[in-house]
Order: structure tokens, then C-alpha cells, then sequence
DNA sequence: TTCGGCATCAGCCTTCTTGGTGCTGATGTA
DNA sequence: TACATCAGCACCAAGAAGGCTGATGCCGAA
């Protein structure tokens, strides 16, 4: 290896200031990695981003201001061959593909061990990519499933919110049955009882935040 | 300060290695503490508490097998004396009660600065109790609120799932009429539109889990 | 251009949901 | 004991939700 010489240079991105230091104290730990800069949020990952051109960034998804798909999204149309491992509790399928479309390389939960997420970086820092078999298992099993439109996706988040059909009409300014009609949309594409279960279901996946 | 002689010993249970590890080196940064055990799991942290006797423990509530909450309320019936402080990101003004209840000195967040983290221990090694002015505040939100009831939970939950009136009488082997009986009183009690919004409010608020 | 997907809307029918009121009996608790 | 709370049940009425069929217009991909 010619780890020593020259170590994966690393970029760590993360709100809670814990999570930071945790993984500073296992890079650090490391021959072949050194940890070059961190950021608490995206507008910053993106800043630090363009002044250290990291090897490997590690993103978690949950952030306040800038999401993680976001940042990942505009840190790749600006380098495009930047490399991102996203690091996060599992927030639903929806959540991965969407970090996986915006370019992320690989998709590690914050409750895997050490060896895993240390192997990740090295693989991806190798231009591969890596999504864990229990992850990959959860994207399979929707892969089929139609996806939501711009327009049901609306109308979902309107129900979570308790707004009747004619409610939602009026705020959309289109006609129930119109609401009706992407309700039952819904219920079908999700495979749900009722508009409850889609909202509980739509909340597991990712696919709408509470 | 005595605190070089006579260190806090601290305990840290969380199921992230990650957190662990961040914890771990910001207690050891600093004189008057001393990090004496990690536990990934209720089950072990209780194990360890035995084993060590630590003056503070750092608790995480979201663990797989057994809740934060429930791991507090049993390290407090054998050890009424165990100061403890629950460390995590936040999930609702019911979870923050029910950790209280269950014998909690302090609420921190996973967000907050690590000086308020270190603050927070000695306060509550000190013998004091510190709830950060953000929660108490949600706290107070709800506090002329009626609780649920068990079987309005066990409904809600019902009602969650995607379960009908009908079906919900039928799991629960008692009449529809009743179901909806409550129902109404969760609608309520919750100041819900809708069932669907009683779900959403509850899970924000940590009354129900996904 | 043709086709599929999307958003829009209509009507019809059934079932479910919600909001009332009122009544029991069990279990506590002051 | 008296009071409160909870679970259970009944009846009623209005409105909302959901299933179904069918139709229109628009846009982008094949």
C-alpha cells in the first residue's frame, strides 16, 4: 500500500458536533486516512468542499438548513467526481435513492461498526461503490413501486397535516374530486388501507418527514 | 475544586460506536471527569452500573432492545440514588415526561455544544436538575394537556396501522361503538382535525413510535 | 405522430368517520 | 362514602372518504 505516502484525505459533514468528534478519533486512528476538515451543516460542507477537495466526504443527511441530498447535489454539479459516502441513521428507502440519484458512492448507517465504515471509505476512495445488503434488500423490495408525482406528493403532505379532501382543494384551488382522485393514486402506489396507513407508510420509506 | 483528586466517574450508553467514541473523547479532555464504561444496549448498561457504580450516566433513549426509559426506571429501582442524564436527539415532550418520570436528572440534546454537555454533568453531579429552556418550553406546551389513556394508545396505534373503527373493535374484541368512543376522545385530547392528523401529531410529539 | 403519464373533473354508490347525547359498571382515590 | 376516571355500549344525523367508470387536455418520449 502506499497508504503512509499518501492518505485518503477526508471531509466530514454533520450537525451534532458528537458524531464529528467520533469519527475524528477513528481517522485519526488510522494510517491511511487523514481527516482535513470538518462542516456542521451543507453551506459550509460545500465551502470546505471547494477549499480542500477532499478524496472522500462523509455526509449525514439530517441537516437543518441545507439537507444532505441537496448538498450532495450541488457539491456534484460542481465536481463532478467528488466522492460521498453518506453516513446516517435509516431514514426509509425513498432517503437512500434519493442520496443515491443526487451521487452518492456508498450508504452507511451510523449504528454499523467501525471496520464497516472504515472498509466503505477505502472502497469508495477506489472509485467503488457500496450499499450494505440490508440496505440494498429494503431498496429492492419498492424498486418496482411507481413513485409518487410532484403533485400526489403535495397532496399527501396536506393529508399528514389533517386536511380534508375539500380542504385540500381549496388550498391547491382544484376541485375535490380531483383531490379525490390523487388520493386513491396514493393509496394504490403505497398499497395502502386508507389515508392514514399512507401517511404512516410514506412516513417509514422516507418519503414525506414528519 | 477537588476535581482532580476525586474525578466524576461517568458511565455512556448508546448504541452508535460513533457517539460513543465522540463522547468518549470529549470526557476525556477534560480533568474532572473520568469515562469508567461504554454500554451499546439497555441490558449492558444495566450490567455495568452494577459493576461500576458511576457518580453520572449518559443515556440515549432510542436503543433496540430495551428503551432508554425503561433501562433508567430499572438502573433507578435498584440504585435510587443513580444520576442520570439522557443524551439524545429529540423526540417529543411525551418521551422527554416519560424520562423524567422514569428518574432522569437532565435532558440534553445530541445538537447542543459540548460545553453545555459538560456543563450539564457537573450540574447534575452537583445534584441538581437541568432541563435546557428549548424542551422546557415544549414541555410546558403540553402540560394542561390530559394523557392518553392506555386504551386510547393501544387504539391510536390501532388507528395508525391503518385499522378501520371495524377492524380495531375486532383486534381488540370490543364493540365499534366504543372505538369510536375513543376515538373521539383522542381526537380530543390531541386537538386533532382527523385521525390522520392525531397520528402525525402524536408522532411528533413521541406519543406513539413508527 | 402516437402513446403513455399526468392533472383535471363528473357522477354514483357504499361505507366510514365524526359529533352529539346518554347510560351503565368497574376501579380507584380523597 | 362520594367523586372521578375509564371502559363499554346505543342511537342518531351529517358529512367525508373511498371504489368505480369515464372523459378532457397537455406534455414529453419513442
Amino acid at each position: 500500500m502506499t497508504s503512509a505516502s499518501n492518505p485518503i484525505r477526508i471531509l466530514t459533514v454533520d450537525d451534532h458536533p458528537l458524531i464529528l468528534k467520533g469519527i475524528a478519533s477513528l481517522i485519526n486512528a488510522e494510517a491511511d486516512m487523514k481527516l482535513i476538515a470538518e462542516a456542521a451543516g451543507g453551506p459550509e460542507a460545500i465551502e470546505k468542499f471547494r477549499l480542500h477537495r477532499p478524496d472522500v466526504t462523509l455526509m449525514d443527511l439530517q441537516m437543518p438548513d441545507l439537507s444532505g441530498t441537496e448538498t450532495i447535489t450541488q457539491i456534484r454539479n460542481e465536481f463532478p467526481e467528488a466522492r460521498i459516502v453518506v453516513l446516517t441513521t435509516y431514514t426509509g428507502d425513498a432517503q437512500v435513492l434519493k442520496a443515491l440519484k443526487a451521487g452518492a458512492r456508498a450508504y452507511v448507517l451510523k449504528g454499523h461498526v467501525h471496520r464497516e465504515l472504515l472498509e466503505i471509505i477505502r472502497a469508495v476512495h477506489a472509485g467503488q461503490k457500496r450499499i450494505p445488503p440490508d440496505i440494498a434488500a429494503q431498496l429492492a423490495e419498492h424498486a418496482a413501486d411507481d413513485a409518487l408525482s410532484a403533485r400526489e406528493l403535495e397532496v399527501l403532505r396536506l393529508i399528514a397535516a389533517g386536511n380534508s379532501n375539500k380542504r385540500i382543494a381549496s388550498q391547491l384551488a382544484i376541485g375535490e374530486a380531483t383531490v379525490k382522485s390523487h388520493v386513491t393514486n396514493i393509496l394504490s402506489k403505497l398499497g395502502a388501507n386508507d389515508r392514514t396507513h399512507a401517511v404512516t407508510l410514506a412516513l417509514k420509506r422516507g418519503i414525506v418527514d414528519l
